[in-house]
DNA sequence: CTGAAAGCGCTTACAG
DNA sequence: CTGAAAGCGCTTACAG
């Protein structure tokens, strides 16, 4: 095999020969050992040799490679991220944090989709793992504590939307109970008795927190469940139009709608347009997410605000900590409610 | 070690020994080579080695390393994908659809951003270089048609959002005159002849050529051009919104609007409603790449539908095609206006 | 402090 | 058809 002239070459620039470290090594004049430990900063080396060498590396342009890195040392310089979708606005935006704190540090990330799917979930991180990447974020992982835990003996780990405790893992969680309270509190505070509520899926752990603190709320201010307000659905922008079809079509009366999600409050605000029902004057409507989206809608939507792009830097810190041997103590920021212009005083 | 019959399960559990194909080679009876052979269907080899080779590696749970596999024989079985945004409703679908794709001839896609701005996409393909990938899909490339024609000289590449043709490079190319123009005539034919335009920037190549699309839409027509009818925005709601304070700001009348992209369409309809102007009544509205959004916003937005799931699908097929040694024959599908409830004859 | 050597897990000419 | 050997580009004990 005669690859000297590797066809796989440098960067953007077309057909160079690749430098390698042994290249560097002779034209610094030293060994290649002495250049890794220069590179890696594994061991105090002679001022001279290491002006040699950078002068080498700038000179010829030498990029290590990483494929080799990982087969010898075992560090690939790259971390896996498990995010459940490629295509949701929310993770995008933690995509993107993720993509930046990491770059900081010198690794590269490897996206890969779970679908909200264990076994799909299990796939991604056996994939991530064959090809050997430092670590492992997992975005709202599916998979159970105890797997988590046992993945965290091979690697490190930092998961989101739970709290867990355990050796070589940081776990991220953001307060959804309390941004669903508070919101509910708003529309209490606005007057509304009577506040519909469209939940997510139950295997969603946030959906239920959400939905839990929509019942606290009324609880906490003496304002009686009727469960006929609440109305199932499953985060997507259709299942809000049909809540709204639902809660009409039995006659259930209500003067404000909270939403788990911001998609399905928009679906939300279609069907009761549909139905010319206005909004803010008739029923106020809030949301949870606060997505791009609801502040161009119309009307602009009252949301949670969800840190989506500080969580996936967030998680990225807490990975460059645990690679670092040290125990990362970030905490996700408190929901914030913003208020725009679908909320209005009960007028009922 | 039956344990070890659930590769995905074996993957995600935890302490395991990694098991080595010299490790298959030993409990097959054959060498490492022959084991080599078989995994890549490199050379006939007799039935008998061949099943005991399986049954080894089943009953091992061997799974290849792609880290060595790379330094070794040249492919990672991954390749690069560099999309401008992961936090974009667009292009997260094409993401989306590549995976699904590559996933099929089991490749991993390695995804980066390159933020529309040509450094960091070089940037970004060095990155994938020096991490060995197989190949590079670039959407809407910044780089120019001579330095992708370059890169193709060391490895497949596939490049969307412009035609060009060069050994070892497929381009997949989205006909945006061909939307815009048809939009445009749609509202010509509902009776409107003062139509506004809002534009994205020149340097996206898509912005340009919708642009083109209206203005030959009209001359095709015979309706004259006024260019204060087009207004400059970034793709983004809020120049959208913009657009309109300019328009109603300068007096300047228009009975239709169509905005190159839907993000800038729903900005404008926000802008149209703080102003008590209704749509469709007083003012149609179509955008362009159809978003979920559009779907649901107030009201639904007609627009021209861009298949960006399929584009990424396209892009994967073109590359394993590619990959394969073929020339691959792909072809976009052709622009189809999706007409909602955001358009209506002219009145005025 | 520093070099020679072995090894990471695979692939692929090179010889049977 | 198949094995032994060399090599991919690096890292890291092991000895100075």
């Amino acid at each position: 095999m005669t690859r000297l002239a590797n066809p796989a070459a440098s960067a953007s620039a077309g057909t160079e020969p690749v430098v390698t470290i042994a290249m560097v090594a002779r034209a610094a004049g030293v060994s290649a050992s002495t250049v890794s430990r220069i590179l890696n900063g594994t061991a105090v080396v002679s001022q001279a040799k290491a002006d040699a060498v950078q002068r080498a590396i700038a000179s010829l342009g030498y990029v290590p490679n990483p494929v080799a890195r990982g087969l010898a040392g075992g560090r690939t310089l790259s971390v896996g991220v498990v995010t459940q979708a490629l295509d949701s606005p929310f993770y995008g935006a933690a995509l993107r944090g993720i993509e930046i704190e990491l770059q900081a540090i010198g690794h590269t990330p490897l996206f890969i989709s779970g679908q909200w799917n264990e076994a799909e979930e299990q796939r991604s991180v056996a994939v991530l793992r064959a090809r050997r990447v430092d670590g492992i974020i997992l975005l709202d992982a599916r998979l159970d504590d105890e797997q988590l835990v046992r993945l965290a003996r091979d690697l490190p780990v930092v998961v989101t939307g739970r709290s867990l405790q355990a050796p070589n893992l940081a776990s991220l969680r953001f307060d959804n109970f309390g941004g669903a309270f508070e919101a509910t509190e708003y529309l209490l505070r606005l007057g509304h008795r009577r506040i519909a509520f469209i939940s997510g899926a139950d295997d969603h752990q946030d959906a239920v927190e959400r939905r839990r603190g929509y019942r606290e709320a009324l609880q906490a201010h003496g304002v009686a469940l009727d469960d006929r307000l609440i109305v199932p659905g499953d985060y997507r922008e259709i299942s809000g139009a049909r809540a709204i079809e639902h809660l009409l079509g039995q006659g259930i009366a209500f003067s404000a709608l909270f939403a788990a999600n911001d998609q399905m409050a928009l679906g939300a605000m279609l069907g009761l347009y549909q139905h010319h029902i206005a909004v803010p004057r008739q029923v106020s409507v809030i949301g949870f997410d606060d997505l791009q989206t609801g502040e161009f809608s119309i009307p602009p939507l009252s949301s949670v605000h969800q840190p989506s792009h500080e969580m996936g830097q967030l998680a990225a810190r807490s990975m460059a900590a645990l690679l670092d041997g040290q125990l990362p103590q970030l905490q996700m920021p408190s929901p914030r409610l913003i208020v725009r212009e679908s909320t209005a005083f009960c007028t009922a």
